[in-house]
DNA sequence: CTGAAAGCGCTTACAG
DNA sequence: CTGAAAGCGCTTACAG
């Protein structure tokens, strides 16, 4: 068996109060008796049992995250800032990682069972009695890349912003026809980056033609699709915008394959600014997004909310994005 | 307060016992019974309190996953592959995330305080005394890509032979003189590559002039330092094998700023076969790994030590690798 | 098939 | 500053 807190203080001559009272160092205890307890649970080994603990202060120290099956960077720059924040208050990241639009409710069971102090949620489309019933469990949710209502926290990044600047900066080269590959529509961002996108063109009254825009899901492979379609337009967009990178570094595929040059024959532009935008051939011009920080600030504030026992100020955080030129627009 | 198993058998005119029998659904409970309990567990929205039935059955059914903070698709395949592998079992994934090289203890905290029921350790590098400690709070220990004498479980793809098989193909272009751009030398994977250059080398009468290696650590950016260095050789190499795609595409960058072309006049190949190396130009040659299955087979052989409560079979498992031929080692 | 009781390993008022 | 006792929410022999 393992030890215990009883062999501790048997150990050290003490009460398990005593040793309960060193171990989380809370209470006053005479230096002496601390440092026989310390001794002891040095000499055996000891660890308190993060369960047991848990169990009676009703917090587990553990996070938990929520995130769509994707392998991207731009997800993991998430996760790697949710998981500094998190390991920076000593706390332990639970991570399910959800199918996008399978809607099986058995992921978040770990979650509803009081293993988490709160719940970070990344683009990952909630529903409505899912999220009320982890408030009903009164686990604090913080939603990242996704709104959902007033009441509950969320932090995004300015996707609308971020798409008006770089159709700003498309139209500066003088492009008129533009497309659009969306991405998956399940998730809020790439409506916003649409709407940016529409806003901008019609600030200089331009419209987007509907059937310029060819729907993506911001995978692997899927601007391949996308592109093939308004590839057979006619005429073609003089400019292609993606919803995120990994679609746009689909589309140059097709592009090339079709004997056309970017941006020469069709300028491209993509989103994110993942470190693919910048290896491939011409590097592709795009649209920052700060996501470890989005991460990192999300974790903080849910930590704060669960130690605050009162929700955080501000509740709505829209972190700035960044346009990034590179040569894919038609630049140098 | 929240709902607890009390509430459930009072509403249901049973003892907690019965409760608990028919949650767990093991022992013969009268089916009437079990629908009165079922009902009232309905009607009051009660879920068993993950951590009070841990404590008690010893099992938290999570699994810890320790792996080095880097932000990579080699590095999340494998996640991925846990992931699936963990929460097809119904259990849930505690994530560490460790640097390199900082040697601190404290994040293994959390894992030896009762939380995991086992651990899966990716590229870590642990300790033998971390290890050792792991083993007398008897939390079986699974190491992916690396490997810690015989007693320890593992699962590693065929680093060697993958690199033979690469290796040869460049021999067949012709090429005589080699570089290599080494990850970090903290873990094995590395190494393994190296000594299959080596040997393959060696089988043609070839040997690899210390001088010709070039120290990176598998991020992104340090392939840029190795190539400068490399570049500054006379003569210059006539083939670059890059411990991983990452660095190979730095590499790449490197060659064609300095005005050369590849694979022209320089060669160049990578490991692991991730999605940027089908993106750049030319694409890259490299040698697959399966990583999704790695980290599946890892989780899987976990969950297994810890139903059996014995070792599995076998103990050490060296997954094929394959050689993937695209461009930049002078094909097509 | 079911209930009363002990126990998992801790923390935390409550006394002293 | 320290200890005895209750309790966190479950499971599981043990009786019946």
């Amino acid at each position: 068996m393992s030890v215990t807190i009883f062999d501790v203080a048997e150990r050290a001559g003490v009460s398990i109060s005593t040793v309960s009272r060193v171990l989380n160092g809370r209470d006053r205890v005479n230096p002496d008796t601390a440092r026989r307890v310390q001794a002891a649970v040095d000499s055996l080994g000891f660890r308190q049992n993060a369960l047991a603990r848990a169990l009676v202060t009703r917090r587990s120290e553990m996070v938990g995250l929520i995130i769509p099956k994707v392998n991207d960077p731009f997800h993991f720059e998430i996760v790697r800032g949710v998981e500094d924040a998190v390991s920076l208050s000593n706390h332990s990241l639970l991570i399910v990682s959800q199918t996008r639009n399978d809607g099986e409710e058995r992921n978040l069971v770990p979650f509803q069972r009081g293993l988490v102090d709160a719940i970070i949620a990344v683009a990952v489309d909630l529903s409505r009695a899912e999220m009320a019933d982890l408030e009903k469990r009164n686990v604090p949710l913080v939603l990242v890349q996704q709104t959902e209502g007033e009441d509950i926290p969320s932090f995004v990044t300015d996707n609308y912003g971020g798409a008006c600047q770089l159709t700003e900066h498309l139209l500066d080269h003088g492009y008129q026809r533009f497309a659009y590959i969306s991405g998956s529509n399940l998730t809020c961002d790439s409506a916003e980056r649409l709407r940016g996108l529409r806003d901008s063109l019609a600030g200089r009254g331009l419209a987007l033609d509907d059937r310029y825009i060819a729907p993506g899901d911001y995978l692997r492979g899927s601007g391949y699709e996308a592109m093939q379609r308004l590839l057979a337009l006619d005429p073609l967009p003089d400019v292609v915008f993606a919803a995120n990178d990994q679609m746009a570094s689909d589309a140059l595929l097709v592009i090339n394959e079709y004997g056309l040059r970017v941006p020469e024959d069709i300028a491209i532009a993509g989103f994110d600014d993942v470190p693919l935008a910048s290896y491939i051939t011409p590097a592709l011009t795009t649209v920052h997004q700060p996501t470890y920080e989005l991460g990192f600030q999300a974790a903080q504030a849910a930590l704060n909310i669960v130690k605050e026992e009162k929700p955080i100020e501000p509740m709505h955080v829209v972190l700035p994005t960044r346009l990034v030129v590179r040569r894919s627009c038609g630049c140098h």
